[in-house]
DNA sequence: AGTCGCGCCTGGCGGC
DNA sequence: TGCCGCCAGGCGCGAC
């Protein structure tokens, strides 16, 4: 499931291929995403050249001389590029074709990504409102304080809040308040000033480390070039149910909040 | 205004 | 072996 590395090793992996592509013709299979994809994508992006792209939160930017393409890779989406026609295959629910004669294919077995077209992605409805980026520095102690002062919520579904901070899923949440030392179910505004510059200094290392090592995968996510991620590897409390916490060999303990899984020790986090 | 529960969708898995 | 039912999970939206 991509959380926010995975998608920004998609966007480091496709850049090189991408940039000054210019699009020839869309093929739509499937336009019932999470969000139904809009009639006319095919007249504006036809001849347009990619500039760049970028990422905001979740979402991937592929910027163009007129607007920007919107692309959310949902739960399992992941885009390939190939540099000439090949098979189709299933769940592949947009082929892009570039005047190159090579190809960008959206595949999304379960259909909770989505692809839109914005004049201004900045001020797109989905993008608007979202919240600030985990690895700038306006994550900081003193934003996060005020967020956590004035919530009575837990933290980690504070931390999952996209209006709040974007880009922290169900995975990355578990692990960053496990090494934060802080119980995923402690309400946000009974922590301490201290474990909360903790808990940031975790989420940009984690997160970090993640896209370093090629971003993490449980079941459906593929980089870009089709390789599985392996940070999975290196989870130390998500989906580890009753099995030894790493620090103290107490057995991780799963609850619900807000209706996901989260795991946690809760002999270290406290 | 902040928070919560719902529903979209498919593949994989456990149970019989 | 085959089929059924359940579950995961991102996230916008409506309800409170």
């Amino acid at each position: 499931m991509p959380e926010l590395p995975e998608v920004e090793i998609t966007k480091r992996g496709l850049e090189p291929s991408l940039i000054n592509q210019i699009f020839d013709n869309i093929f739509i299979y499937q336009e019932n995403l999470r969000w139904p994809i809009q009639k006319n994508i095919k007249s504006v992006l036809r001849n347009k050249k990619i500039l760049s792209l970028s990422r905001r939160g979740k979402y991937l930017l592929i910027n163009l001389e007129n607007g920007s393409l919107i692309i959310h890779l949902g739960m399992s989406g992941s885009l390939k590029f190939l540099s000439k026609h090949s098979i189709k295959l299933k769940h592949d629910h947009v082929i892009f074709r570039f005047c190159s004669g090579s190809y960008l294919t959206f595949n999304d077995p379960r259909r909770f990504g989505s692809i839109h077209f914005s004049k201004e992605p900045n001020s797109f409805w989905l993008i608007k409102n979202l919240g600030v980026e985990p690895l700038s520095d306006e994550f900081n102690i003193d934003f996060l304080w005020k967020k956590c002062k004035k919530s009575k919520s837990t933290i980690k579904q504070l931390l999952m809040n996209h209006k709040v901070v974007v880009g922290v899923g169900n995975i990355y949440a578990s692990e960053s308040l496990f090494y934060a030392g802080i119980n995923p179910r402690k309400i946000a505004h009974k922590i301490s000033k201290k474990k909360l510059v903790l808990l940031i200094t975790e989420i940009k290392t984690i997160l970090s480390k993640a896209i370093k090592l090629g971003g993490s995968s449980i079941r459906d996510f593929t980089n870009s070039n089709g390789k599985m991620g392996y940070f999975q590897q290196s989870l130390v409390v998500y989906n580890r149910e009753n099995e030894p916490c790493v620090k103290c060999n107490t057995k991780i303990k799963r609850v619900i909040l807000g209706q996901r899984s989260s795991f946690y020790c809760y002999k270290c986090q406290k």
